[in-house]
DNA sequence: CGTATATTTCAATAATTGTTGAAATTGACG
DNA sequence: CGTCAATTTCAACAATTATTGAAATATACG
């Protein structure tokens, strides 16, 4: 791999991380290339950067492609495919995000609801109890997720910027009716 | 395995999806059992409810601790150790995101914070301006993430109800100054 | 079409990660 | 201390997952 030094750390240090986050490590480094790369790279400058074989990248941007992390564009007068990441690092940050919802969060929502029909809220045990509440729970966050992605990068900057609004948003939503709970942190 | 069918399934399903969390089939089904079962459980019962050898047993319940999602008990007259989970589900689930933050983002945040002082932000590339906007980005999210977590849960489900309040704080952080930019979603 | 080049698939093999029983360690209690 | 039950470690083995080169397929263009 003979990219300049802190590229070169980064894309060792995505690849590692990488299998840390459900990719394999040459996934990893694939993205981080393409990341850190203003023009769009081919799969021959892949394997030349990365040192990886040429089948190989071939297989990580198929899995790249099928989470929609990368997008294929062409060049003028050249029929290789080449990927780029969005310019944009929140709409990656989101795309990510979904696509972990859509991996790690859906199919158990689907499964936790199929479990309640086919044993019915009938049976009141401990574990159909804490079920209920597990969907439920995942149900809440997921709504507060999707909340979240609708709001446009530049004002949920903001949203941090200006501080504990997320705590204030709960005195607005509940002013005049402020109840003993208090924060933990 | 036998168990309650609810139960089981449940914990076929955990054991399944904890291949896609970081952990292994062993340590998610050991982690289900012990979520559902309302009084805490020694490695044998572990063992026998789970078909499970006892060093596996072990060594599912060594790493738990270490991510401290299980907390260990005693029982009246009895030297094994009994394992049980939070009764609360948010602060499982709060755990679960503090342990995902400090095994995915800490690492990464310090690893680039690094790279800015040995490459300095002098090299005005197009990767280190990247690298330097990927700091930027996953400390604003931290930040983000970090006010949540310390809300209460009831607050925080109560965020949820009350529909788009994440955006109106917005709206009222920044009341008789609307500025272009829109929704996404 | 046919050829040249880009890409993907696939089956072998390499590397990693999980599982286990046997042995070592720990810690309570007489 | 010594004993014994509980727990953990460890090194061999099993299972899974990643990587590769060779072959197959797709695609652009004359």
């Amino acid at each position: 791999m003979n990219l300049e030094s802190p590229t070169r750390e980064f894309v060792l240090h995505f690849g590692e991380m990488g299998t840390r986050w459900g990719m394999n490590r040459t996934v990893g480094q694939i993205y981080a290339l393409l990341y850190l790369t203003e023009r769009p790279l081919c799969a021959d400058e892949l394997v030349e950067g990365l040192g990886l074989s040429r089948s190989n990248v071939s297989m990580g941007l198929k899995e790249l492609k099928s989470w929609k992390l990368v997008t294929l564009v062409h060049q003028e007068d050249d029929r290789r495919d080449y990927f780029q990441t969005p310019e944009d690092v929140w709409e990656i940050v989101r795309t990510l995000a979904e696509q972990r919802k859509q991996r790690e969060v859906d199919p158990t929502l689907t499964f936790l609801r199929e479990l309640q029909i086919n044993h019915g809220e009938a049976s009141q045990t401990y574990a159909s109890r804490r079920i209920d509440r597990t969907a439920q729970i995942i149900e809440t966050a997921v709504e507060g997720y999707e909340q979240l992605a609708g709001i446009a990068p530049e004002r949920l900057e903001k949203l941090v910027a200006i501080g504990d609004a997320a705590r204030k948003v709960l005195d607005f939503g509940q002013r005049g009716r402020r109840v003993a709970s208090t924060n933990k942190a």
